[in-house]
Parts: structure tokens; C-alpha cells; sequence
RNA sequence: GGGUCGAUGCCCGAGUGGCCAAAGGGAGCAGGCUGUAAACCUGCCGUCGUCAGACUACGGAGGUUCAAAUCCUUCUCGGCCCA
């Protein structure tokens, strides 16, 4: 089973160039292959994983990966699947952002010299410097307006009321640049992007081959969607960052773990790295038990691992035995003090503790106070394990470990108090 | 520029003088059942509050009225039509 076959059976392919040409092609020698990341936000987030779990595929698989932070493409913003123009970030806010997501582009790929060595690029580096009359003579002139007027991501602003800015349109020829530049200066053969990208991505091979004569190849994976068909890696909280100060460790690996029996056969297709005959295997035991939620928990502790490292993912499975392995009187001074690393915590003195929804509410286990009677009526607060009400003490609790309150609503959120006299 | 319609709670969306903190749906939260899943059932879902009540809210500002989300004036923003 070559790279190709593999990625088929992930379900990773949803458009591409000539595919058996391309399996020739990577089968022959190492290929060059690159995707780029919008510096809209100053970290990246899950769904930007699958764009980076791509290039680390084809590393493993003996090809070059150029992770691309654009800079210069960041400026102009991305039509591509945007029902609204975009709001301008100013360029403070957009090197900073570029700044951000480098650092993290260069977590999950292998920078060591060596035959396949990650180079990270920056479009801003090869845009910036460019003047618009040399862009016009060596870019627009090999793309006809027509060509741009067909893609999707045009047609669909041009029939919608909000129409599209002469910036935004102009969008795709700077991305058909970069692919042309990165062809010529890095021998990159070849770009990847999600389904959104197909447009961008075949103007750059269109501009390659009119000013080269050369043939790139491009390849697309279909753009996750959750079950109920709204965007991937949203929660009610917001995105699931890869930055730890946005998105902890321990909460990262939680998105995980919290998948759906449904989705999660198909996250592991897509997001584990291990071979397919070991998901295969992980989803088997899945289907045959899926209340024990091996194929959730593999595919947390693999991914948690590659983004935030082998300690950080250990401590987030540990966290979560704690959490939610039962009775927390039981659990050991150094798991609670992992605990306290990995979810909200925060230190107060005792005496603070006299009202109840005022401590819960102000640690963030409410909304407001009237949220935290609410849900105290609900049965929906434990203290160490004891369900909770309106006129429960919390000083009359025994603190854990003679110092820790392990405060819990629901099933899913916690905050650890250690206490201080 | 002229005309016209609209702006309601997290979102969608009813409401056109008192019975409105405001129907209904969605989202969200909690409980039940479970498996840190899905589905389903129940409750909650402006803020404060000894659950009585108070306060703040229907784009902004004024006004009419005993009483306004609902009427008037004006401003801001948006849709559509005409120029």
C-alpha cells in the first residue's frame, strides 16, 4: 500500500490532479509538497491539525514538507469559503499572528537537517519586496479574468449581495504565486490545502505550467464537518486552540475524548498518524466495545502527545483518571497536584468559603449567582464527591490531602480549590 | 438623492398601548437513563434577591399617555425599489 492507497482509505482525498500520475510520481523520488496557514488568529486551532498531519504523512512517508505562514497572503484575506468579506488585521496584529503560528507550525514536523528536512516559508518574504507593476506583468498576464470569474469561491460572492471586494478577488493570484515561487526556488511539485483550497490551488499549477512549462500536482481532503453538519472543532467555548494558554493541555485531549461513537472512527482515520492497520485494529475493538471508549482515548493521548508533548499528554490522561476515575477522597496528593495543573484551580483561604454560591460563581462553575442556585436546586454541584446545595458548608467538608477541594457541576467541568489560613 | 421596509433576549423569530422579562424554535446548562457517547424524558435558561419582590431590557435620544417593545419626533445602521 503506497502513500496514495492510504490516503484514499483515510478518507483524506476529495479532489486532486491526475492521481495515478501523482502515485508515479511520489513513488519515483521525494516530492516537495506544501500547505498554507492564514495568520488570521495568533494560534492555530484543531482544524488547522489536518493540514499539518498532512505534511507530517508525507514526511513519514520520505517527501519535504514547506509549512507556509502567509504573511503576505494574511494582508489580502481569503475569499475561499467566506459567504462576507473579510475584515483587514493591521499589520501589527498580522506579524504577530505570523509569529505565533510559526512557532507552533514547527511542533508536529521534523526541522532536523536531513533528506527531508521541513523548511518553514513566509509569503510575505518573496511578496513583500515585489512592486504591483511587476506583479501585473509577471502573474495577471498569465491568468485570464475568465479563468478567475469560474472558480467557486468567486461565483458564490458574485451572486450574493455582500459581492466581493477587487482585494479579496485578487486573492487567488498571490496563492498561484507562492506555489510558482516555492516550484521555482524550492523545487516544490506539489500543494495541498482542504476542499475550499481546490480553486486556489489549481491557479497556482495553471501559473506554473504557462510560465514554465511545468507540471505540478495539487491535492485536496474534504473539509471536516461534525455530525450536525456545523464547522469541526467548534465549541460552545470557542475553538479548540493548540496554543496551551488558549486551549489547555488537559482540556485539548477532553475535545477528544468527548467525541461521539459516530464521529470518532472517523477522526482517528483522519487524525491518528499511527498505521492503518493499527486504527483499523483500535476501531474493531471500538465497534466491539464502545463503551469503553478505547478509540476516544487513543486518539487523545496520540494527538495530545504530538501537540503538547509526552508530559503534558500523560498529565492530561492522569488529570482525567482522577476526574473521573469515581471517588476523588482516594486519589494521591500528586495526582491532585496534577489536577490542579491541568483544570481551572485556584487558592483561596478557608475563611473565604462561607458562601457557597458566591465560590462557586466566582470560580467560573456559574454564570451568575442566580445561574449557581439554579443549578444547585438541580443536584448539578459536588465538593469531593458530595452533592451539593444552597445550604451546604464547604468548610464542613474534609478537604482533600488537608487542603484541596475538588469542586465539580455536571459531569464535565471542575475547578480545584487548594486552600491557604 | 427619493421611496419603502426593517432593527426584539446567545441566535432565529412572534408580539403593533395595559394580561410582556416578552410566544415558539434553536443553541446552552443541569437532572434522569448511560459509557466522560448518541437518542430520549424532565427542569432551567436577563441581573440581583431571605424564591416575596426589586432593577435593567425590545437599535440611540427625546416626547405623548395613568400605562409603550407597541403611538409621535429625530438620529444611527441595514434590506429592497427608483434615480
Amino acid at each position: 500500500m503506497d502513500l496514495i492507497d492510504d490516503l484514499t482509505a483515510r478518507g483524506l482525498i476529495h479532489d486532486s490532479t491526475d492521481l495515478e500520475f501523482l502515485r508515479t510520481r511520489l513513488d519515483e523520488r521525494s516530492i516537495g509538497v506544501y500547505v498554507g496557514f492564514d495568520p488570521t488568529s495568533d494560534s492555530l486551532h484543531v482544524g488547522h491539525l489536518m493540514g499539518q498531519l498532512g505534511l507530517r504523512r508525507f514526511q513519514l512517508a520520505g517527501h519535504t514538507p514547506f509549512p507556509l505562514a502567509g504573511g503576505a497572503t494574511g494582508m489580502v484575506g481569503d475569499p475561499s469559503g467566506r459567504s462576507e468579506e473579510r475584515n483587514l488585521l493591521t499589520r501589527d496584529e498580522l506579524a504577530h499572528n505570523v509569529q505565533c503560528i510559526k512557532a507552533q507550525l514547527e511542533r508536529i514536523l521534523d526541522f532536523e537537517p536531513g533528506p527531508y528536512a521541513a523548511t518553514l516559508v513566509d509569503n510575505a518574504d518573496w511578496t513583500a519586496g515585489t512592486s504591483v507593476l511587476d506583479f501585473l506583468r509577471d502573474v495577471g498576464k498569465h491568468i485570464t479574468v475568465n479563468q478567475m470569474l469560474a472558480k467557486e469561491s468567486v461565483k458564490n460572492r458574485l451572486a450574493s449581495e455582500v459581492g466581493i471586494s477587487f482585494t479579496e478577488f485578487s486573492y487567488m493570484l498571490l496563492q498561484a504565486n507562492d506555489f510558482r515561487h516555492l516550484h521555482a526556488a524550492h523545487g516544490v511539485e506539489m500543494q495541498m490545502g482542504g476542499s475550499d483550497q481546490w480553486g486556489n490551488i489549481t491557479a497556482g499549477i495553471d501559473l506554473i505550467r504557462k510560465s514554465s512549462g511545468a507540471a505540478a500536482h495539487g491535492l485536496t481532503w474534504p473539509l471536516l464537518l461534525k455530525s450536525d453538519g456545523t464547522k469541526f472543532g467548534k465549541t460552545a467555548s470557542g475553538a479548540v486552540w493548540l496554543d496551551p494558554d488558549k486551549t489547555s493541555p488537559y482540556q485539548f485531549r477532553q475535545f477528544w475524548l468527548q467525541a461521539d461513537d459516530e464521529s470518532i472512527v472517523e477522526y482517528l482515520l483522519r487524525f491518528s498518524t499511527r498505521p492503518l492497520e493499527d486504527v483499523r485494529a483500535t476501531i474493531a475493538e471500538h465497534h466491539e466495545a464502545p463503551h469503553k471508549r478505547l478509540a476516544q482515548r487513543s486518539l487523545a493521548h496520540e494527538l495530545t502527545q504530538l501537540v503538547h508533548g509526552d508530559d503534558a499528554a500523560r498529565a492530561a490522561d492522569e488529570a482525567a483518571d482522577v476526574l473521573f476515575g469515581g471517588d476523588p477522597t482516594v486519589a494521591s496528593e500528586a495526582a491532585l497536584a496534577a489536577v490542579a495543573r491541568e483544570v481551572p484551580s485556584s487558592r483561596r483561604t478557608r475563611d473565604s468559603l462561607a458562601d457557597v454560591v458566591e465560590v462557586l460563581a466566582s470560580v467560573g462553575l456559574g454564570a451568575s449567582k442566580g445561574d449557581v442556585r439554579r443549578t444547585l436546586d438541580q443536584r448539578g454541584y459536588q465538593c469531593n464527591g458530595v452533592v451539593l446545595d444552597a445550604n451546604s458548608q464547604l468548610t464542613a467538608l474534609q478537604a482533600l490531602h488537608g487542603r484541596y477541594l475538588l469542586l465539580q457541576r455536571g459531569k464535565k467541568s471542575h475547578h480545584l480549590l487548594e486552600l491557604f489560613s
